[in-house]
Formats: C-alpha cells, structure tokens, sequence
RNA sequence: GCGCAGGUGGCGGAAUUGGCAUACGCAACGGCCUUAGAAGCCGUCUCCCGCAAGGGAUUGUGGGUUCGACCCCCACCCUGCGCACCA
C-alpha cells in the first residue's frame, strides 16, 4: 500500500454523516399539491432490490452483487437532479427461522430480530445509499394488518371475465335459478366465485417440514426447500384464483421492458394453449346409450377423425366413481393405485404408458364412428379437461399408449374445417387452456400471517372485520408443527376460540397461515407510504412513486414472487386501490443479477466450506473496495466464479487513485505537475472525455465491469500527464463516487466542498473533445495489416491512398502490383486489395 | 423433446455493434528495492518459427456473404439454465 489508502479509517466516519445528513433520504411529493411533478423535489426515479430473508447464515457476497449495482445506477440518478427511492426492508416470515427457533426453543420472533440485527449491520457497512427511514419488516404487525386487509379484498371480491377485471362480491349477478334455490345456493354461488376460495384439493405435502407446497414449490416431485418426496394429501385449502389473470398476464409483458429471457419463462410458466374443447357422447355398459357425454381438450381438432380411442385420467375416473359408475374391479384397482402414486414414482417410470379399458365407448362426433375410452396416468387430471381425444398417428405419446395395448393406429386427412362444424352442431367449441394452476395460499405453519378468517357453526365462513385487524400472531413460548395436517395455531384454544362476528356464539379462527409469497407481493407499494396507519399507501404516493422504474432480482424469483406480485398488483389496480395512474404494471424495467460462484466456478455452501463472508472481505479491504471488485469480476448477468487474489487489483486501484491525488493535488511540486494550469495535455483531455462518456453510458447498460476498467485505463494514464486542472479531479471523482463512494467523499472534502459528492452534479462530456486532431491509421493489404501511421483526421479518400500508397512495408506487400479496389474508412483503416 | 443463454490466452473477461482480436484485471516469469519477507516499482506474457528484425496461425467445427467477420447467413458439435407425458 503506497498511498496510506485506509478505509476503516473513512468509511464509518462517511457512513455516519450521510446517515446525519439524510443524504439519501427520498422526498415524498407534499400531499394535496396539485402536481406532484411541478414541485420542486423533482423528477422521481424508484430503484429496487428484492428486499432479503434475513437468515442465520447472515449476508451472502451474492446479495451485495445486485444491491451495489442498483446503488450506482441509483447514485448516478440522484447526482443527475433525481429524487430517488432506493428502499430496504426485509421479508421475514418463512422456514428457515420457525424451523431454526423450533429446534432451538426460542421465539421465531426473537430469532427474526436477531437476524435483522446482523443483516442491519452488514449491509450498512457496504454504504448502500437505502433510505432508511422506509425500512419495513413483512412480520410487524403494523405491515402485515395490511397483508391480510388484501386478503380480505380477494375474498370479497370475484373475477368478472366480460369486464377482464376484478369486482367486489356484492356485484356478482347471481342466476335466477340459484336465486330461487334459497340463501344456502346462493352463499355456494358466491363462495364459488370468490377470488381467495377454499376447496378441498390433492395438495403436495412435505413429511419433513409437514407444510402443503404450492405446484411452483415442488421440483421434480421433491419439496424446494428440503429435497424430501412429496406425498399427496387431501386438505381444504385457501386457494386464490391467479388463473384468472392467466390472459393479462402474457399480455401486458407487451407493456413492460424485462429481459428477453423472464418474458420467455413467464410465458412458458403460463403455458398458453390455443384449440377446441369437444364433447363425446358414451355408451357406458348397462345404461342408456348416449346418456353421458366427456369432454377433451386438444390443440389439434383437425386430426380428429384420426381418434382411435380416448383416455381419461385418474382423476376424472375417480369422480365417475364417485357418482354411481359401475366399473370393474379392474379399473378401480387402476384408479385407486394411480392416484396413490407421487409425482416422483410416476417421473421414476420414465414414459412407459399404463392404462385400463373402461369397457365404456364414445362416439366420434366427426365420423360417428365408435371407440373404446381407456384410463391411463399419461393423462393429467389437473390440465385441460382431464380428457384427451388419442390421435396416434400423430401424437407420439398417444402412439406409445397404442402399441402398448394394441389399440388401433390410423392415419387420416387432417381437415382444419371440423372446429366449424362442431360449433355448428354444438358438439364442440374453440377453447384456451393455461398451464397456470390457482395458487395454494395455506400453509399449515406458524410463522406467517394468519388468515383473518372465523368459521361460525351457525352462520358460516366470516371475514374478520377490517377493524379487528391484524390478527395478531399469538405469543407462544413453545410450539411444532402437527402430523396431522393442521396448523400449530389450532392447538392454542386461546386463540383459536372466538365469538362468531354476526350471531356472538362460538366460533374458531382460521388457524391456516399465509405463504411466504403473500408479503413479498406488495411490499414495494408500502415502500411508497411505509408508516401510513390509514391504507397500505396513500393514492398520492402511489401516483407519484409507481411504477417501480427498475427492479433488479434473481433469475429464481421469474417464475414465483415476479408472476403473483404482477398479479396482486393488477387486483388491486382493478379494485381502485391502486390509482388508474400507477398503469397495471408494477415494475416498468425488471433486470437481473447471476450468481457470485465460489472459486473454481462451484456453488457456494456451507459444505463445500467455500462461501465468502462480506464481513472478512470488509474487514480487510474495506467497503469500497469490495462493492468495486463485485462490479468488476465479470458481466452483471452472468455468473462469476469468486477470486481471492482478483480483488487486489482493485484495491491497487483505489490506492493509486487515493496516491495520485494527494501527490498531484496536495503535494504537487513534490511530483512536479501543476495543479493550476488553465489547460490540459490535449491527449489527457480526450481520454478523461471519453472516459466520462463511456462511464455515464456503461452505467445506464448495466456494464459495471467496463466502466471499472476504463477508469483504470484513465488512472493509468496519468504518468504522461503534467498539466492538470484541480476541475480534472472533481470530474474523476465523481464518476468513480458510484462505484466507492467513500473515497471519493473523503478526497472531495479535501478539495474543500462542504456539501456531499453524492448530491453534486453529475459530470457531462464535450463531444467534440472525443477525437484527436489525428489518428493511426491502419493500413491492409488484402485484409492483413502491414503498416500503421499517423495521418489527419479529415483527410480525403485520395489523401489516404497517396499517403499509404508512398509506405515501403505496403509497397513491398503489393510486390509490384496495381490495387484493384481501395476502400478508406474514415478515422479508422484503409484496405487495399489485389 | 421445447424454450433461453453461451463457447475468445493459464484464468475472469474486452472489442466503439462489420474495421488494429486478446483492452482492463488476475496468475506466472525475469529484474530492482530489502538482512529477509510483505508491500511497492520496472519489464515479459495468445500460440508456433526466429538471437533479432520479421513471418505464419488463431475467437467451438465446417462452409458462405464481404475489400474486411468474434460480430451477419447456413449446417453441425459442445456447455449451462428453465420447462417437461400440458394433448
């Protein structure tokens, strides 16, 4: 270290004051003034991370990665006259914590606070310009009132799919039909209907965490979290109906500027599929030809009159069952063993088919011919309508199933004109399906908000009233998670045990909490508004904060917290708690960071011992150093494997930065340049010109790793530099205060400013200082380089053939002979070829 | 199988989007400084031939377009990620 560079000598002190100064402190638009725009705070610019599970293992080196870059590009809006929001908080509900405070015998409340604490402490020591005074915590009471205030608004509300919107429950038409079957129909009607519903449904069960996974929690038939098998199992469940919004969805990815990629996984998620639902009428032995029909799902209704058979799932077999069919033993047997089977047996059997003859026929309406219905687990119960139609000369699925029972394979002209005339003789419809399923919003767990809901033997399933919110986590010393399926809350009767809202009898509380998701899929409106006790935010604030201008987070959240927060964005859009104004989008941009990898390109974790703590490289480099290097190691969005000897060259960096400037500017007769020359060395001046601009533009695109580096090219420069101006240094040190922000704040005050660097005027670069008066220029010879010399700028076509025309290593390549074609571009090269 | 991203020195990577391939950084090597080490400083560093001057080859492979291709087009190989019996 040359320079005396110390960093824990400044970054505390610089921390500290920033804090005091409120330098990064968001100001809101002063409410009730007529444009929030004309008043004197400025343009807004909202920056956001996904906000951290704040975990016992404390801060990874990933999190910095995305945290730093947003800060930059924030920091250079702020310093550009924007008023920005660039908020932290912590989503802290989840597994982890109630698992760890299970183990431990301490309160998930207490280890929470702890883990706050620790992840408070790490991130403030990297001088991330968050505006604190916004943090917020989705497991205050004071936060989570609000969660489930939006789940009272989905349970009052139904999807109206002629309006494509959202609508309160009191204006859902309700059929003549219905109403005249008395209350009781009419409550069912509407409890179908509801937005946030509760249906008895096969959910994916985890014997180790003894929780219900949502389909998007299960990989590979294994629970996401612990790597177990899921089990199936029967349970009521609190299910909101996404599906509803499949359509939008897709469609406004139109609207927004994400990376190609997370459009691709979002659609693919939802799994559009375009085609025809058509009805089969049976003939199920020993009843009335034709006194059932079966509806299937295909994409392909030109092909039907090649339908040899059809199979339905298990599923759909079990609900016949259900209802009086009397089938044989051996399809029972089928059904019963299929829907037994988990997801992980049946993906361990590869794609061999399995099925059974119903003995039932169907008639295919486009040829009348008739064909046997089998039953066969290829076939999903929870896609489509549970049916298909079995093409297999087309499908090569349906092929195998054929081959396998001898079923028979015709090929027939496919003729696109059957849809037409199934809808004309009302034997099919053009139909969409999604691959989207409802979200399962229960869990059977503890620490999560609980479901404001009370079930009173005599009046039925009740919202909590909005004034009784929130209901409270109660506060237990000790509690696990049940086999049975239920709750822990169900065993605290204190809690539990109510008195019914309308009727005053007894009556018990939900006793389901809510998924980790539900947080994290509004947390960036209470950002707008955190300490608001009226409403989750102000329209106001809302109007003038959203939508998100930039949102940054990780690949693995495309298809999970990025789709449900887009949906509960757009519900609450629909109900007029978000003004029209904010658009149903919430986050205009959405990029995305990759992984810091350990070193030699593995995954870091704790077994492999190969995980770098921030706090050691903090605590021997210092913050800026650190922040400089994860901009540095490689591509933004693409992964970079750690590398301890890597993050030197920065440090060598700022210390030549810290060397150059106390010699030049503080000590300059010591190295003899001259601080207070009026003009600088004409090459310098174009380099720092440059340099600016490619800083300003690297920025805005994302590309931290290049902007590093020219940086370094300019510090590098300096040995030919004597002439200097003290403005060269403030230029310097304000695009590098993005990147260290530390440093730069100590030199700037050297330079006598009061007033923080963060808040200065972001340098700007003089186009005409980009080039030189000349420039080398190269010199091919049938596409290889044989000379480089020094020639004006301007000079002509002509100008530039003569000059290359009179080098001897050119006349030597030509041996003598005449160039056919020459062709000069400007500034750059010429090429002569022969 | 479908979708997305990528393949450049020993390593991380750069290349103004068709114009000097290998910037910047790391590692390595040689030297200076030092009692010694650390730090620091100077130099070499894509590969092959050559003492050198210089020459040749080179961006996964093969072809094409062009005065000129890491970049565009065609075919193929490989790696990573996501989805996956979705009819």
């Amino acid at each position: 270290m040359k320079s005396g560079y110390n960093p824990h000598e400044i970054e505390k002190k610089w921390q500290d004051a920033w804090e005091k100064q409120g330098v990064y402190h968001a100001a809101d638009p002063t409410i009730g003034s007529p444009s929030t725009s004309s008043g004197n705070i400025g343009e807004k610019f909202y920056g956001l991370i996904e906000f951290p599970y704040p975990s016992g293992d404390g801060l990874h080196v990933g999190h910095p990665r995305s945290y730093t870059a947003i800060d930059i590009m924030t920091r250079k809006k702020r310093m550009e006259g924007k008023n920005v929001l660039y908020p932290i908080g912590w989503d802290a509900f989840g597994l982890p914590t109630e698992n760890f405070a299970i183990k431990n015998k301490i309160k998930p409340q207490d280890a929470s606070k702890k883990n706050i604490a620790n992840f408070t402490r790490q991130i403030k020591s990297l001088g991330l310009g968050f505006d604190w005074s916004r943090e917020i915590d989705t497991t205050d009471p004071k936060y989570y009132k609000w969660t489930q205030w939006m789940f009272l608004k989905f349970y009052m509300s139904w999807y109206d799919a002629q309006a494509s919107c959202a609508r309160p429950i009191e204006q859902l038409p309700i059929p003549i039909d219905v109403e005249h079957t008395g209350d009781a129909a009419v409550t069912a009607y509407r409890d179908a209907h509801r937005m946030a519903y509760k249906a008895k449904t096969t959910i994916n069960w985890c014997p180790k965490d003894k929780i219900g996974l949502a389909n998007e929690e299960v990989v590979n038939g294994c629970c996401e979290r612990c790597g177990t098998a899921v089990e199936k199992r029967e349970k009521a469940q609190w299910m909101i109906r996404i599906t509803a919004y499949a359509e939008r969805l897709i469609k406004d990815l139109e609207t927004v500027d994400y990376l190609e990629k997370i459009k691709a996984q979002q659609m693919n998620w939802i799994g559009k599929s375009e085609g025809a639902e058509v009805t089969f009428k049976l003939d199920v032995p020993g009843q009335s030809a034709d006194a059932h029909t079966v509806k299937v799902f295909t994409t392909r209704p030109d092909t039907m009159f090649g339908a040899t058979f059809l199979v339905i799932s298990p599923e759909l077999a079990k609900t016949w069952l259900d209802v009086g069919w009397q089938a044989s033993e051996e399809v029972r047997a089928y059904v019963e063993a299929a829907l037994k089977r988990t997801d992980i047996e049946r993906q361990s059997e590869g794609k061999t088919k399995t099925g059974v003859d119903t003995t039932v026929l169907a008639t295919n309406p486009s040829n009348g011919e008739k064909i046997p219905v089998w039953i066969g687990d290829y076939v999903l119960g929870n896609y489509g309508t549970g049916a298909i139609m079995a093409v297999p000369a087309q499908d090569e699925r349906d092929q195998a199933f054929a081959e396998v029972y001898g079923l028979p394979i015709i090929e027939k002209e496919n003729d696109e004109r059957i849809i037409d005339w199934l809808e004309r003789d009302g034997m099919g419809k053009r139909a969409t399906t999604y691959r989207l399923r409802d979200w399962v919003f229960s869990r059977q767990r503890y620490w999560g908000e609980p479901i404001p809901i009370i079930f009173c033997e005599t009046c039925g399933t009740l919202p909590v009233h909005e004034s009784e919110l929130p209901v409270m986590l109660p506060d237990v010393e000790a509690y696990e998670p049940t086999d049975t399926g239920e709750s822990p809350l169900a065993a605290i009767e204190s809690w539990v045990n109510v008195t019914c809202p309308s009727c005053g009898g007894e009556a018990k509380r939900e006793t389901d909490t809510m998924p980790n998701w539900a947080g994290s899929s509004w947390y960036f409106l209470r950002y707008c508004d955190p300490h608001n006790d009226e409403a989750f935010a102000s329209p106001e604030k809302l109007e003038y904060w959203m939508p998100v201008d930039l949102y940054n987070g990780g690949m693995e959240h495309t298809t999970l917290h990025l789709l449900y927060s887009r949906f509960w964005h757009k519900f609450l859009w629909d109900l007029g708690h978000i003004p029209k104004k904010c658009g149903s989008e919430p986050y205009a941009k959405r990029r995305s960071h990759a992984l810091i990898l350990g070193e030699g390109g593995v995954k870091m974790s704790k077994s492999k011992g190969n995980v770098v703590n921030p706090d050691d490289v903090v605590g021997v480099y210092g913050a800026d150093v650190f922040r400089m290097y994860e901009m540095f190691i490689g591509p933004f969005d693409q992964d970079a494997p750690w590398d301890t000897h890597g993050i030197e060259g920065v440090r060598r960096f700022l210390d030549e930065v810290n060397y150059l400037f106390s010699m030049m500017v503080l000590n300059p007769r010591s190295v003899g340049t001259n601080p207070f020359a009026d003009s600088l060395d004409a090459k310098f001046e174009i380099l720092l010109n440059k340099t600016v601009k490619k800083v300003t533009n690297d920025i805005d695109n994302m590309r931290f790793n290049t902007a590093v580096s020219s940086m370094m090219i300019l510090i590098n420069s300096f040995d030919k530099v004597s002439q200097f101006t003290e403005k060269t240094w403030e230029t310097i040190l304000k695009i590098l205060a993005p990147f260290a922000p530390h440093i730069t704040e100590e030199l700037w005050s050297q330079l006598g400013h009061v007033d923080s660097i963060h808040l200065a005027e972001w340098p700007s670069y003089d186009e005409s200082k980009l080039q030189s008066a000349t420039f080398t220029m190269i010199i091919q010879v049938n596409g290889k380089v044989r000379d480089k010399i020094e020639a004006a700028s301007d000079i002509t076509d002509e100008e530039a053939t003569k000059l290359a025309m009179q080098s001897e290593k050119v006349k030597a390549a030509l041996d003598g002979k005449a160039p056919n074609k020459v062709v000069y571009v400007p500034g750059r090269l010429i090429s002569i070829s022969v």
